[in-house]
DNA sequence: TGTACATCAGTGAACGCGCGTTCACTGATGTAC
DNA sequence: TGTACATCAGTGAACGCGCGTTCACTGATGTAC
């Protein structure tokens, strides 16, 4: 067997390498405080190595946003696709999202902690994937799937995304506070889950009355 | 006329002074990416003399949570006095809380920067204001100050809780999207402002369908 | 009111340190023939 | 398969710089009598 690595393999290890230096360095700061010597240091590299791979770290912070909230956008995708009921979706929304939470904590924080953070460019990277989860998610919306609602079918696209924008917002904060819960104490994330839960039923409520409304 | 300034007076003056260099230093990075010879720069003493004030930057930080949030809910709280309907109130808030953002922006940035960012202590304080607001708010709303629902009065406190800390959060989200949109364009702020009205209101046919539907 | 002493906000020099970036380099991997 | 050359990920020394914190100090303001 061949065990050797290439020369594009050993450099995307590295790449990778500092892309996970850098969220675990992100535990207890912000993107911004980080130092490139820092990164590299984690890793193993001289600072120079760092230049191979970006051109400072901010731009490594839209990578990491790349990674962190793509994946999650497909993985929420396939999901729901595989539902239908109203109430279903709902809890398996919340359930789902805790989950991710659990398995991507450093994902998670570093996108809640950078979002209204000190970075343009990574700011303008994560309201643009959010921005496309609003979209999918007013697609799914207007093909009946999650609300069952009455009159969905009349809405127009601006009430849509109005909606869709509450509930994304709604997801974002329940994953911050999912994150500011004890990780041990599987207490208070079920309670945390909980609320997150009733909150979003409130939300589809209000909703279908909104349609009736109209 | 004595126009001396004593002693206490100068020492507050330096301290402000020192808070409203860092609200003006955070406008494009976060706190925690702020040193502490910056700040005294901006406001023309030497690096020592901050340790007259604060023991950290940090410690700053704290103070500028009491300094933002304790007077925004001092403002809201009057206001709130002030109404009765439910659709009054709902519009009026929104607005209220637009001109507090247009009054106080970089007040409101470093809430909006700070909440999920990297530094404990001011997250904790950040926290414990945005947590009075919502049990405040639960206080009006059991005395049916602002839902006007059939059974508001049915309301146990956890649900009540729930739907305050919803309209809090969706209060925070509102304020950093207005932070977000162009300063100079009174029609993307416009269109914020309505988004978020819409918002609210759908939350508020949420709860009372909520009160109807225990 | 005047004097003698205490307080303490702000000074300025000094320290050791880690930072980001530059540069010419090394040597293993990859490629052309 | 072997050889000669090209590529390029990572090296290591060097640079100038601003950082946080210490310390003994100054001199205007405040206070006791």
């Amino acid at each position: 067997m061949n065990n050797r690595i290439t020369r594009p393999e050993q450099k995307a290890r590295t790449r990778q390498a500092l892309l996970d230096a850098v969220l675990a360095l992100i535990e207890h700061r912000s993107l911004s405080s980080i130092g490139l010597r820092e990164v590299t240091r984690a890793v193993g590299v001289t600072p120079t190595a760092f230049y191979r791979h970006f051109p400072d770290v901010d731009s490594l912070g839209v990578a990491l946003v790349d990674e962190s909230l793509g994946s999650l956008r497909a993985t929420i995708r396939t999901v729901r696709d595989g539902v239908s009921s109203s109430d279903e979706v709902i809890s398996r929304s919340i359930e789902i999202l805790a989950r991710q939470v659990h398995d991507h904590r450093s994902h998670f924080r570093f996108v809640a902690r950078e979002r209204h953070g000190g970075v343009p460019a990574v700011r303008a990277a994560i309201a643009e994937q959010l921005d496309l989860f609003a979209a999918e998610l007013a697609t799914d919306l207007a093909a009946d799937k999650l609300l069952g609602g009455p009159r969905y079918d009349r809405w127009i696209a601006a009430d849509l995304r109005m909606v869709t924008s509450l509930m994304v917002n709604h997801m974002v904060w329940t994953a911050a506070a999912l994150l500011d819960a004890p990780p041990d104490s599987a207490d208070a994330e079920a309670r945390v889950i909980d609320v997150a839960a009733r909150q979003l039923r409130l939300i589809v409520l209000g909703a279908r009355q909104w349609g009736v409304a109209e």
